[in-house]
DNA sequence: AATATCCGTATTTTT
DNA sequence: TACGGATATT
């Protein structure tokens, strides 16, 4: 049946008069009053505020539906997600409404990877060639970097920001759209004397990345606002969507608000959700004010929020609702549940760091027992080590885990260099590449592998255009580099050749038939990362191109190396470890937070002001609202310092200041070591300083 | 003189 | 993983 021709909610009623149910029907059924206002809102800007486990994603989902339903072409229709992830469970769900295959055209995707795909087609509007690459957060610092040494910085006696800081700081002044001055006086008041020299690191860091056909993370979004106003692509661009539909609005910044203004010039049809209670993203720029000022931007917008909690049981959304009740902005909402359940929350004090991974594998595998899967378990922590530990304890003891967050398969040395073989055959101007590439070869240092560049590019000023052909080149004619390398430069030559003709998994194949060896040298635990390499070949070869397959892997990296296994690997059940970012939109039947510790949660690097700690507090607010059923929240007395092979240098933590006596009150108290342990800590505490056993008392209660 | 290599240490969160 | 600093190698 032909849904597209009923346009009319007339017509709707008409058609279920006489076919068994209209999907439309169905979805909308299933809604409570809020959510079925949202999804079925008509045209103009709507604001829907969502708290944590409000039915966000099935408004979303039920929505895109309903505007399918309504006729409008789901070609037409953008929706702005956070992650791939959460488009794909959106795009899904909304699938099975109105059926795949119309929900397969709807434009789906993060901010980032939409621009990607708009400037494929039409960035030589904006002067961006069609086979750009594009760079991650790290080659952005890599290329800082050489430009720092260039310009002689790391050898001058004069301290200068270190590659990262470079690159946060650019970073930041481009999203937020603020001048490098006032950002520097606002985030990074140490290096306001650097302003002179930073701009000019920056202006070789901006004429570098032109001349080498390479978008970074920030060019994406600030050429696809360019692209927006060129006269004839922007137009055209704009008036491609009758829709768009954002989620997680707030956690996007300046940029990408201005985005949204300039796609939605003619039509008003927009569609933000978020909350702004779990804003955790404003080291990247995210601005609550986007959600904030969103009436002012699109006057006349309708505003529904979304209250009720249809995750949690009660005495967990107690905890949260006192934890963010304390906060010092008010949020304007108290989620509410009517699930069953009454099992409260557990604080778990833990003697230490050891204990505390033993306490949660024990009650992981309780859970287990008690026939909870562990796939519907998590362990939720503020950063990628505080794991460490108890993966140790896992693998001790045969759980299995997959981690979410911390340190990335893209981010593996090896999968780099990968990468890099790529992008020279995508983009031979993609001087980074190269450079790393280079690097690879016997008796190849930075210094080598610039002078073999500077060959490559053959005699050329900066600005000036460059004769496309360093690959051409390299194929071509031998370079001048040290003896050492040159047996390897040949078999370099010959593998790039053979390369250039094949797809994208026979190109890795034949990359590795070179890479291998080097690689087998160059790194210690080789036979581990040979694996690596293997999942790579095979998720090239479920790409056509390896343009997208590059793309896809710089923009939505898998999120942790599991993501690249096979099938046989995924049914398995397994404990998810997550940082609480990696966790956003998330939930699980049972969460475990651990490390509530203050200088944990809230993180010592972010107690600098009160902005900071009131982040803190909301990121541990969305830890806990991930929690259906069971809650468990651990904190360590005692952490022992980095093992210098000596004593037991140790230092007795602070429960999280997110969890005052009030909040307290609504957890159920777990000791779960000895009184006797607990008292000889104690007597030791007194024992050692005046200060710790103040601070004993303090959480002596 | 220019690189390579080794060692110890610190590292927030991510598109 | 990347760094700074030291030493070894070409």
């Amino acid at each position: 049946m032909d849904r597209r021709a009923c346009a009319a909610p007339a017509c709707l009623v008409f058609v279920h008069m006489f076919y068994p149910e209209p999907v439309s029907r169905l979805v909308l059924a299933d809604l409570n009053p809020a959510q079925h206002r949202a999804a079925t809102y008509g045209d103009g800007p709507l604001l829907a505020i969502a708290g944590a486990g409000t039915g966000k994603t099935k408004t979303l989902a039920a929505r895109v539906a309903y505007l399918i339903d309504q006729g409008v072409p789901p070609e037409r229709i953008l929706l702005l997600t956070f992650s791939r992830r959460a488009a794909q469970e959106m795009l899904g769900r909304a699938g099975q409404m109105v059926g795949r295959t119309q929900v397969a055209k709807v434009w789906g995707g993060t901010f980032h990877a939409v621009a990607n795909r708009l400037l494929r087609v039409h960035g030589h509007a904006v002067g961006v060639p069609p086979n750009f690459t594009v760079l991650d957060q790290s080659d952005c610092a890599d290329l800082m970097n050489l430009i720092r040494t260039e310009q002689g910085w790391s050898e001058s006696k004069r301290r200068f920001p270190k590659k990262d800081t470079l690159a946060a700081i650019y970073s930041r002044t481009v999203n937020t759209s603020i001048k490098l001055g006032q950002v520097l006086e606002t985030w990074f008041p140490w290096c306001a004397d650097d302003l002179d020299d930073m701009r000019g690191v920056f202006q070789m860091y901006l004429a570098r990345k032109r001349e080498q056909a390479v978008l970074d993370y920030d060019d994406l979004l600030l050429f696809w606002k360019a692209l927006l106003q060129a006269p004839q692509a922007g137009e055209l661009i704009a008036g491609s969507f009758d829709h768009v539909l954002v989620d997680e609005y707030q956690d996007t910044n300046a940029l990408q608000a201005d985005i949204l203004a300039s796609l939605r010039r003619s039509s008003r049809n927009i569609t933000v959700v978020g909350d702004d209670a779990q804003a955790i993203y404003s080291f990247r720029a995210a601005t609550v004010k986007n959600i904030l000022a969103f009436p002012e931007r699109f006057p006349g917008a309708e505003i529904v929020k979304l209250e009720q909690n249809y995750r949690s049981t009660p005495p967990i959304l107690a905890v949260a609702n006192a934890v963010m009740g304390e906060a010092r902005q008010q949020y304007d909402k108290e989620l509410w549940s009517r699930r069953p359940g009454e099992a409260r929350p557990r604080l778990v004090t833990c003697l230490n760091e050891t204990q505390q991974a033993q306490v949660v594998c024990d009650r992981v595998v309780e859970h287990l027992e008690q026939g909870i899967p562990l796939t519907h378990q998590a362990v939720l922590f503020r950063t990628g080590h505080h794991s460490d530990l108890l993966e140790v304890e896992l693998t001790r003891r045969n759980v299995p885990f997959v981690k979410y967050g911390g340190l990335k398969f893209i981010e593996a040395a090896h999968v780099k260099d990968m990468l890099a073989f790529l992008r020279i055959l995508e983009n031979p101007d993609d001087d980074l590449a190269w450079f790393r590439v280079l690097q690879l070869l016997d008796g190849m240092g930075p210094r080598h592998a610039q002078a073999v560049l500077g060959q490559l590019r053959g005699q050329h000023s900066p600005g000036e255009a460059r004769p496309n052909g360093a690959l051409d080149r390299f194929l071509a004619e031998p370079v001048e580099a040290p003896v050492a390398a040159s047996k390897q430069l040949d078999e370099l030559r010959n593998a790039l050749r053979d390369a250039r003709s094949l797809g994208p998994a026979q190109r890795v194949e034949r990359l590795r038939r070179f890479y291998d060896p080097v690689f087998e040298r160059a790194y210690d635990n080789a036979a581990v990362r040979v694996r690596d390499l293997e999942q790579l070949e095979q998720l090239a070869g479920t790409y056509g191109t390896t343009r997208d397959f590059i793309t896809d892997l710089t923009l939505d990296p898998p999120a942790s190396t599991s993501d690249l296994a096979g099938p046989p690997l995924l049914e398995e059940d397994y404990l998810i470890l997550s940082t609480i970012h990696s966790a956003k939109g998330c939930e699980w039947d049972v969460v475990h937070v651990i490390h509530a510790a203050d200088g944990n949660i809230p993180s010592d690097m972010a107690t600098g002001s009160a902005e900071e700690i009131d982040e803190e507090r909301r990121l541990f607010y969305v830890a806990l609202t991930r929690a259906k059923d069971w809650l468990h929240v651990y904190f360590p007395l005692r952490y022992y310092h980095r093992r210098h092979g000596r004593g037991d240098a140790h230092s007795y933590a602070q429960l999280t200041r997110f969890i005052s006596p009030a909040v307290k009150a609504h957890f159920e108290l777990d000791v779960v070591y000895d009184e006797q342990d607990s008292d000889a800590l104690e007597a030791e505490a007194v024992a050692r300083t005046p200060v710790d056993a103040l601070l004993n008392q303090l959480w002596a209660d």
